[in-house]
DNA sequence: GATGAATGAGACTTCATTCAT
DNA sequence: TATGAATGAAGTCTCATTCAT
């Protein structure tokens, strides 16, 4: 039986894991453009055309390890939605899913932060990261509507505004979360939350 | 004999200051890396090379755009620094001035997100950044501290954690802020730090 | 004004049409693909990439070249087939303004037989090469046609054999000739005529 | 011992015919460069390490390929012109075994036509194809000289070009020729030569 | 002030080929 | 016999930058 065309996903897929984990790295340190093959062959210990083997392009390095990144994340969203929890649980567990995502996929979320707004704009490759944005703009906002409708959230906030404001709280964390430092992701989750519940100010 | 090479800095400032505006907003959207000098060119009407009239390369430019947004920003913190306010006011203060920045210098704001780590990374040019992001953790991190200690803001939360999370909650926000948007910089000021104050949970 | 993206087709023309006859005659002589751009450059004492201050890329350099001679091509089959000519006479006409397209466009014939086939293979930017073969086969299997008809041509042959015959015989002369040799191509075109209209036996 | 490296010529003699005549047939369609090893590789169901086991190179492979075409060849040509034939039925065998020999290989003459002037300006390894080639113009010009000069062909033409235009005549068939269509290969030659000995013009 | 032409370094990618298993 | 993984050379193309005019 003839080959396809390259082992692409069949083959070696722990070396790829492997491949695609460490470029993950550097795209998320150095950015992806400034990043080269080269480099990310280095790190290997391979010569940059060997990557070719494994995979059919640059993009399509990033594309995977985007996309596995999404998956996941959704798997847990999508579990945490169907459990049908109380807006302000739901409004937890899907802080504390999140945190953990960060916490297994760090590299990926802070790719994903600082090029989906361009990836977006190119459209072919990358349509899928669009598709997933809207959907988690709709997951939280109706998460924090049903919350202000059922008197969980307080009612004199633009929820556009707090979606965001909740959004870029959590995520903008891949930026500076290390795995294995002070806190567990549970933990970071909890003081996350209870500053986006109840304010840093003392109640009076 | 003033060097007869380039005007540089001298030169039709006009020009230069339309140039660099634009500039800004062509990397604000597309990154850095990922804008030519060719592109920005055509957005102003001339050669590529003609470009090197006014600036002496890319970086040049990059340069004077973040410099001129954090000298600007410093100026207003400064302020309100001298001003000798409670911690609580002198945190309301901070936060509406940088909502002001991000107002005046959206473009700026956003590039220094995005680029801010690689560059400092560089070293070289833009030692300036880390300077300045010093001080900014310096200037919040004493603000929060002395709030603590004046029983102004809550005492259980790590005050280096809460630092994180109202720097990027603040500046995140000129990745989707818009001048002349349905709310003013002051207003927008105002839900932020009703929610970071205050929280978004209704109080029982 | 702002200029649209490169010179291409406005700019320096006489510089381009050199640097696209020196292309030619390499493609001509090596192959498209066997020739690199590299060598385009050097026949014309530049580097590799100062070719692209000209040419979006090697691909548009084969297709200018190849329109150019098509279009030229076209211009005087037209002006034949206008002219309301017998069918003997149109075949005449059309061999002869064959190999003066031949004697003026050598380089860019050779190419089209060679690579003709591979780059209709491809589809997308070389449809206009299979769009002119169709409108070749049906001018001249229809002056055949209709020399049969009026009894000028025998009509114990079959008509799209010998159109292939023709056609054959007529192009792959671009493989041997060499314009300013001994003959002209009006004079190779009467050998020709003579071979392919009488035979090349002697009448008995 | 013998060498102990690979078989080469010696292993799984069907194996290798199977392998070049699918290589001939990609070769012909796509052209030598055009095709990678490992499109040959596919098309035989093996990865393309592993002709490597069968073939010191690309390179061997059209090596072999041509050769056997031109050995085949020559062994019929030389049948012919040992029958001591006049040269019109000389000319007639010849023409004849040329559409056998593009019969039998169809790819083989093809990949010829279109390679064999970049392979010969490469020396080295092609070397056999300019020798067959100056044997071949010498065959069919002495063959057209002594029909002359006894008065079966025309005089009035010069035996250089006409032997050009009879050698493409003929061989240029491959290019549209298929096996096993409408004509036989017998009948495409008695069309041949109908119109290269007779012309295609009615005799007055 | 600005253009037009060119440079040169470096990027991504392809591909024939090798070799231990 | 054949695979799987990798090599290394080379190719196309991009782009910041220069400089004479």
């Amino acid at each position: 039986m003839p080959t396809k065309k390259k082992p692409q996903v069949t083959a070696a897929p722990a070396r790829r894991r492997e491949l695609l984990d460490r470029a993950a790295e550097v795209f998320a340190e150095q950015g992806y453009n400034a990043t080269t093959v080269r480099r990310i062959a280095d790190d290997a210990g391979m010569l940059a055309g060997s990557l070719y083997y494994y995979f059919d392009s640059k993009d399509a390095m990033l594309e995977e390890i985007l996309r596995t990144f999404l998956d996941e994340l959704w798997e847990q969203y999508d579990a945490v939605l169907a459990a049908g929890l109380g807006p302000s649980e739901t409004f937890r567990s899907l802080v504390t899913e999140s945190f953990l995502a960060i916490d297994r996929h760090r590299a990926a979320v802070e790719i994903y932060q600082n090029e989906a707004k361009q990836l977006i704009a190119q459209e072919r490759r990358f349509g899928f990261l669009e598709v997933s944005q809207r959907k988690f703009e709709q997951t939280w906002l109706s998460t924090l509507e049903r919350g202000v409708a059922e008197g969980e959230f307080r009612s004199d906030l633009d929820t556009k505004v707090t979606y965001r404001f909740v959004r870029d709280t959590v995520w903008v964390a891949a930026s500076w979360y290390r795995p294995g430092g002070q806190y567990s992701p549970e933990q970071i989750a909890r003081q996350y939350l209870s500053m986006v519940l109840d304010g840093i100010a003392v109640r009076t």
